[in-house]
DNA sequence: TCCCTTTTTTTAGGAATCCTTAATAAAAAA
DNA sequence: TTTTTTATTAAGGATTCCTAAAAAAAGGGA
């Protein structure tokens, strides 16, 4: 079975945590700041990592960097509801999902299970070619529209396009499954993370904004298509 | 369908949520305190459980944690107006959600949804074999007709066809299970998720649009077939 | 901290598209 | 032939999407 570490400085958390992840057959192993979990990451073989940002003597975000140095495996970031600068820096620094406290038990099963199924069916599925799939594809691209979420630099027929860290993240997540028809909803839910309660409009502009930046006429759009009654896509473009 | 443990010392609740709930189709179980909730909970297979936070014998919080010691179904905490801080508690406890009482119907009945969408519909969904049984093939196909659901593409003889909404999800439907053949009620109950009554005359009009589409003689449909007085099939063509 | 700028969300109205209804025609069964 | 069932057609009414602009929130610099 899997091994998973959970790192946060509230003990009770990282006991309910256990419990919780446990019943799901996974099996615990705890550390309570930033220094330990390093550790015990080494002594380990640890499938994924539970991590929280804020702790004493190293937060998360540093803990993750120097996890990143050289681990790819799946780590879940904790934060406290209204810190949501942490999520942002916490993704951007390497996080593949994060959750807010105070989370639901089944919302962090249902991450831990996502997160273990996507590492696993990725290692497994690339063991011939040299390029391995754990680290995600860094530029994105159809057509003549490129993204690179390193640089987090978009441009289309080479000319820079400046988005919103907003309207790049909704176009990152079509980007990457390109081709695929999202609904609103799954889009919302997807990009903020939440439920999505009646939040349609929201969409509609800046689906437009970014039609405005990348498309030459946006009426038309080459790239950033309308499935009616359906969904947005992003076109996948050779 | 689900069963849903309703546990409050206030008899009133209790009763108005089961009128609210069994009209969504829902089988209520009540319990009138903690100890009673654990028992209720051993005796029958419950979906999810709306637990009030205040009660006497145990309260809410101790009858989920004694829950969520090895059960992780979903919980929604009912809390007394504005002791937020039962709120936090109830959740760092394990609770997946909470309503503040008063609580209008639709919110409870909203929530209640939303927390069987998530957590109930998948969770037993992919135990046995790799392969996730609630994800459907992505490609159907019959003959030279096939669909892609991810893209929401249809072809016909290589040709892309351009289906609405409905039409989509009614061919879906068919092709789905291809071969069998469905009456006007059924093909409606499964594509629109509401009872029939009476309207017929819709999917007359839209089979005909879809043999349009996809037929090159729709009078004379090769896929989409009519058994006279019965209903409706998708051919399967290999 | 406050103010200014930028971004995000809300609101509202209009436009495009689709769904449903109703009426009639055609086909199959009795 | 009569009855029942399905097919066809066309027009409102309803959805869904687009657009603009203003309000609210968030970010940045003094």
């Amino acid at each position: 079975m899997y091994n998973i570490l959970v790192v946060d400085d509230d003990k009770e958390i990282v006991n309910a945590i256990e419990i919780y992840l446990s019943q799901e057959g996974y099996h615990i192993i705890k550390a309570y700041d930033g220094e330990e979990a390093l550790e015990k990451l080494k002594e380990n073989e640890i499938h994924l990592i539970i991590l929280d940002i804020m702790m004493p003597n190293k937060d998360g975000i540093e803990t993750l960097q120097e996890i990143r140095k050289d681990k790819t495996i799946p780590v879940i970031m904790l934060s406290a509801k209204s810190e949501d600068y942490d999520k942002i820096a916490g993704l951007n620094t390497g996080a593949d999902d994060y959750v807010t406290k105070p989370f639901s038990p089944l919302e962090l099963i249902a991450r831990v299970k996502s997160n273990i199924r996507r590492y696993v069916d990725f290692s497994h599925a690339n063991d011939t070619n040299g390029k391995n799939k754990n680290q995600k594809e860094k530029v994105l691209k159809t057509g003549t529209l490129e993204m690179n979420d390193e640089t987090k630099k978009v441009m289309v027929d080479g000319k820079d396009i400046k988005l919103t860290a907003t309207e790049y993240n909704i176009l990152k997540f079509l980007l990457e499954n390109k081709g695929k028809v999202y609904s609103i909803e799954q889009i919302y839910e997807n990009v903020w993370n939440e439920e999505s309660y009646g939040a349609e409009n929201i969409i509609a502009v800046h689906i437009r904004h970014i039609r405005e930046k990348i498309e030459i006429n946006p009426k038309d759009p080459k790239y950033l298509k309308v499935i009616w009654g359906i969904g947005y896509k992003v076109e996948d473009i050779q």
